[in-house]
DNA sequence: GTCTATAGAAGGATAGAC
DNA sequence: GTCTATCCTTCTATAGAC
């Protein structure tokens, strides 16, 4: 009889990957480097992953699905527009805050690869288009507001990304300055 | 007599070494690319360079100091600190709208290289500190502002580089609004 | 002839892919 | 584990300017 797979062996790999692909770079880190942290052999990476193009781009989207079950749980009790916009912004502070931070992991790769249109490019250029979509929308639902509006909100949220820990809650607090006349 | 060495071989190689590495990112530039586009032969470059890190080291000092001359003309003819602080604002703003505007030199390449504390990424921390303290010196000598005045600032700065070229002008617009009621 | 420059190969390490 | 390719770096061979 053959060997049974184990079931959890896509995400053990995806994990290690992602914390070492975060934490320092793409570019920086090696198949080798992957399979020794997730403890298997190179083959069984190769048949999960096509490419490291290919687990990069599933790094990216399990960041991508981290995000959005994170900031949909910090929207669930915010039910107003600028309510809701002052949580948006308070989640990214609680990332930026969070131990081991090193910035926006699609920014971060976007810069790695600038130029690129592979896979992993679309994914981080399809989450920022999304988020500047989501400020846009309720920025729209707050009511009559400045044209520039939007656009400063992005410039906070742009910021905060490349802020340190301490500087984060500056972000907020700027926020909750902007739409509280909306509420 | 034997022949005379090239007077400018030295800013020839750097000035291609500079395009290079700040269109596709250090990493993703090798030093056969460099000598390629330079025209020079690979003995040459590590005759002027020891190293990748003390090229790439070269070429951030080289960013560095075309960043000082364009803000200090850019500042030039603005006296009070509330002008000064539009004045910083609006020359990042060139920049970034300037064709092949690709981030920021010294956050791309701590990006690409995070952890590390070689001679380039000494360089590029100590560029991001000189910026923010340039920052708080000018807000200090504004007179009395809220305490976050600083850190609004600073953000603003951070979201501009990161911004495309047609958000730029709303970071300018809205430091202008900010420090108005100083002039 | 002497020095500098370029071109290219070689070494040693490490990368991605099978 | 292996294979191929590429990385940075060094070194050799050769061409060209003085």
């Amino acid at each position: 009889m053959a060997r049974t797979p184990a079931p959890g062996t896509r995400d053990t790999i995806l994990t290690a990957a992602a914390g070492l692909f975060y934490e320092h770079g793409v570019r920086a880190v090696g198949m080798a480097q992957v399979v020794e942290v997730a403890g298997c052999g190179k083959n069984l990476l190769y048949r999960h992953f096509p490419s490291k193009a290919g687990l990069a781009a599933a790094y990216l989207d399990l960041v991508r699905r981290e995000r959005a079950q994170s900031a949909g749980e910090a929207l669930r009790w915010a039910t107003t527009p600028p309510d809701r916009l002052i949580a948006l912004v308070a989640e990214i502070a609680d990332w930026v805050r969070r131990p081991g931070y090193r910035g926006c992991a699609f920014r971060n790769y976007l810069t790695e690869f600038p130029g690129d249109d592979d896979e992993p490019a679309r994914v981080a250029r399809a989450y920022l288009a999304e988020a500047r979509a989501e400020v846009d929308r309720l920025v729209g639902q707050l009511g009559p507001v400045p044209p520039s509006f939007a656009d400063r909100i992005w410039l906070i949220v742009n910021g905060l990304y490349a802020s340190t820990p301490e500087e984060a809650p500056t972000a907020v607090d700027w926020v909750t300055d902007l739409v509280t006349p909306f509420r």
